[in-house]
DNA sequence: CGTTAATCGAGACGGTACGTCGTGTCTTGTG
DNA sequence: CACAAGACACGACGTACCGTCTCGATTAACG
């Protein structure tokens, strides 16, 4: 499970039909419209390969299951993170914390992630590679901004910032998925940002 | 859904057989067994209606969707916390963020937590009041060893005690499911320790 | 099953609260009204009990079974039969035999029979009093009218009366039941007592 | 309902997975298999489609209610009609009705034929091709003794013997499922066979 | 007049069959 | 070979009835 097949067309020629390369991207853009109108329960295989124009076994050629559909649609949510860091430490964290609890509570790709956890949770064979890097570049970005304050001489020398940077992921996730209903508002991620810059700057 | 019929029952007389109040804590008690057996796609209704000893419509009767039937448990494995404070603020925090590390991590009602979640987060109706409480007993006795700190002069006047609770409890379980199958060693318990403690030690 | 608990009436005393007799009559009332609506498949002990105003153990304590509630009511079917014997033996008989085509055909009660015959079959314990005696008004009645063609002298003394009028209800039935939905004409009614009266008339 | 699919198949291709006409025969061999072991009441779709080898979806998809099932069964019971006629009339009608009683009280396909004529009343749809022509073999070959016999100059010109074939079917049929659980014995065949010969001889 | 006992309505109980739907596989004909 | 279409065996779903039971309330005859 879970493996690429991608290898096959690298190979010399695969001889028969070749694969219709339209469907590929088709199919996970089917899978969250779907998504968005039938919820996570609803989503069936069967829609999916109608709304992508396929057949049944198109889709199961492709190894998806309900999660790899949509896998991709994650990573292309947190691939559009587009907050561009203005060189001030207090506000570029304030809104890169506000996009990711903001993304991850309006976007549909990001409504997702409760249910991909769910799933890699006690599925070991769940494609790692994708829950590894999801968060990358909100974490990477946001590490960035640490490490620029730590240039600029702002933050502590003897902190491991991308701990730090969890613990900001963390609670916006926390409050997201077991906060009852009320995420992390404006003012308390201002709270958690000066509770954690406590630990952090000089 | 999710109603109370407690009230009922509160009334004079209901009419009717009465419900068989046998039922209600061996539906959930069941579902947690066969859970730890199938897995959480492989929990059937019927399977924790047989174990149970009772017919499925009796399990429907009491609206019991897969979560509901597990919400209880989880309740319950919260309550069993048993971290006794030592007294000490480093060691009692670690205790405590260990024991939660393993309760989620090992015990069968644990690994519900992320299913849970993924439910509750496209039903506005899940049942608030389980989602409200489940962390509360943990995260009231970390708030008492904060408290304590306070107490006794270690901590800071002005910091949200229960924010820094939120930060510990975020990493934890960010770690937990969207950590690749790697949940915080107990030394990265120690590093997180350390890094919220430095924003709220005096 | 099928057994009469009159008895427990007739003896001594019965102590308890007594059996309520509005609803013995009301079963079976409903039971035909339900069956109008909805068909012998869809006849429930749920709804005739609903319609009959009374609960579900109140029908099953008269042991009541689907065949049970309706047969009283086909027995009331036959009990209408009232067509006055002219004296004519061609006349009475076509009217008879029309008779028992439209009472067959149209009477809600009527249509019950294939169902019960139905039911009888496979069932030895089927109440057969019921069954004996459905017919016999009409059988009477038609025996009669031969008796007294023989009496007039127009009806041979060696023919089993009994046996012609059952060669004429047979094909009755059949043709209700198993002729294509055709049940017989005016026209081959007469034909048919032409046929029978063939072997009957001196 | 009811509706012949064979023209799809008959159409250039179907397209999609052919049915799997081994199913087909199976289905009803199953039905009357079980029906035999468990009765008619007891006859379950779930039972039908295991022992054919197939799936319930297998089963539904043939539209096949309990009555369509076994219809096919019934069709093959009477056309393994094999009473040879001797030539002599009285000996024929005799040995034939005795088969139709004897088919319809012993063979279990047989004993459906009430619980098939229960479903047809009263549905104007159910498959009447069959009820058309179940009896058929039996009343052609009955018939054909009749039109020999009028070749032989022993039956009256102005008979309808079509008729008279349905005087007996009917009377068998009477004695069968209404004459409280007494079929007719070969005595009242005989009996019968005379009354109806007294209107046919000439 | 209170006790006793069987009835009533209502509805929950453990079961079981229903007909639908989704799964992942297969089997066609057509590229 | 891949493709679309769709049938296949399987099995869970949620509903509906079954026949039984257990309630509180009712309704007599008996003590």
């Amino acid at each position: 499970m879970y493996e690429a097949r991608e290898d096959r067309h690298a190979a010399s020629s695969p001889i028969g039909r070749p694969r219709n390369h339209r469907a590929d991207p088709a199919i996970p853009r089917a899978a969250v419209t779907v998504l968005g109108e039938s919820g996570f329960q609803g989503l069936t295989v069967e829609q999916v390969a109608r709304r992508a124009g396929a057949g049944r076994a198109t889709v199961y050629r492709r190894r998806h299951t309900k999660e790899e559909m949509i896998i991709g649609a994650l990573d292309a949510l947190m691939a559009d993170f587009d907050v561009e860091p203005s060189g001030d430490l207090h506000e570029d964290l304030f809104a890169m914390t506000r996009w990711l609890r903001d993304a991850l509570l309006n976007a549909p790709e990001g409504r997702l992630l409760p249910h991909l956890a769910a799933q890699a949770a006690g599925d070991p064979n769940f494609p790692s590679s994708h829950m590894d890097t999801w968060v990358c570049p909100w974490h990477d970005a946001v590490e960035a901004v640490f490490v620029r304050g730590r240039t600029d001489g702002l933050v502590r020398q003897d902190v491991n910032l991308s701990a730090v940077v969890d613990l900001l992921a963390g609670v916006v996730i926390l409050r997201l998925y077991l906060g009852h209903g009320k995420p992390l508002t404006d003012e308390q991620i201002q709270e958690m940002i000066e509770a954690v810059l406590g630990g952090v700057l000089l």
